[in-house]
DNA sequence: GTCGTTGTAATATTCTTTGTTACAACAAGA
DNA sequence: TCTTGTTGTAACAAAGAATATTACAACGAC
């Protein structure tokens, strides 16, 4: 099971509007032309980032803004933002172990505090990257592209 | 996206064969019985386990055993074992980016290795827990019960 | 040979992701 | 005010993965 593509794509919407953000007006259409996907997702996408409070999105006119310094919006938040898994849990756990087995009705007690373990490390890690990491290395790799 | 509970259901159906595996055959309906699913599911992932060399399972006569010392199998093992994400890719990148765009083109040289840094976080993770650590939190909440 | 079990194929069901079409709501400018 | 380009969203389709279920051949011990 992979964490879904909404992840990468929400990195690449980033990159696009700083990247492109002062000198085109950055639409879902631009967007979804970049990345090779329908606009749609797109817009889903630019939804849930408004949500987070990530970006702005401008009704009518069209165009996208980041509404925060790049070294502040960490991997996590996007992950958070774009990842809708209830309670917001990496494991899925087998749904009615049974009770009448020892083992059975003790394996949550026994597992759980493991399975947030290596959830926090995952976190841990996304938290430690932030869209500056991103601008960064465009940059890098775009001005190589112009030798 | 969730980790698929066949990692759940490994470390369950290892947790009943070190606890029970001394006093009664372990079979996959004994196996599907205490995590409460079909014994097909079971015997899939037993095959998974036995194919990674983590554990025997009798033809025939029926039964499973595990081939390793606890403290050498850890949740890493059985993850790899269990989840068939072709080559082990925990994140889904969009198919393709467009290659007249500039960050559609780089996008993979920009997010690739902090992609794998992250992988790798979870994996180290993985690999620091063991089975003994199973062992030792199911014995003592198995006592725990016979107070 | 009988019995209980494993390995596996085939198929169904459900869920999630991703894609697509359609259209009302909106904001700016002519 | 009308036009234009855009966003937000609903509705639905298509594809893929996870999980469930039935069925049965192969197997090993007795």
């Amino acid at each position: 099971m992979q964490i879904s593509s909404r992840f990468t794509l929400a990195v690449h919407i980033f990159a696009c509007i700083d990247t492109f953000g002062s000198e085109y007006k950055v639409t879902s259409d631009f967007l979804a032309g970049s990345a090779n996907v329908n606009p749609v997702i797109i817009r889903k996408i630019l939804g849930q980032l408004k949500g987070a409070g990530l970006i702005a999105v401008a009704r009518g006119t069209g165009g996208t803004t980041i509404t925060k310094p790049l070294d502040e919006i960490t991997f996590l938040d996007i992950y958070n933002a774009v990842e809708c898994v209830e309670k917001g849990e990496l494991f899925h756990f087998h749904e009615n172990p049974s009770t009448d087995c020892p083992v059975g009705r003790n394996i949550h007690h026994i597992l759980d505090d493991k399975l947030i373990q290596i959830q926090n490390a995952l976190e841990r890690e996304l938290a430690a990257i932030t869209l500056a990491d991103i601008k960064r290395d465009t940059e890098k790799y775009l001005s190589e592209e112009n030798v």
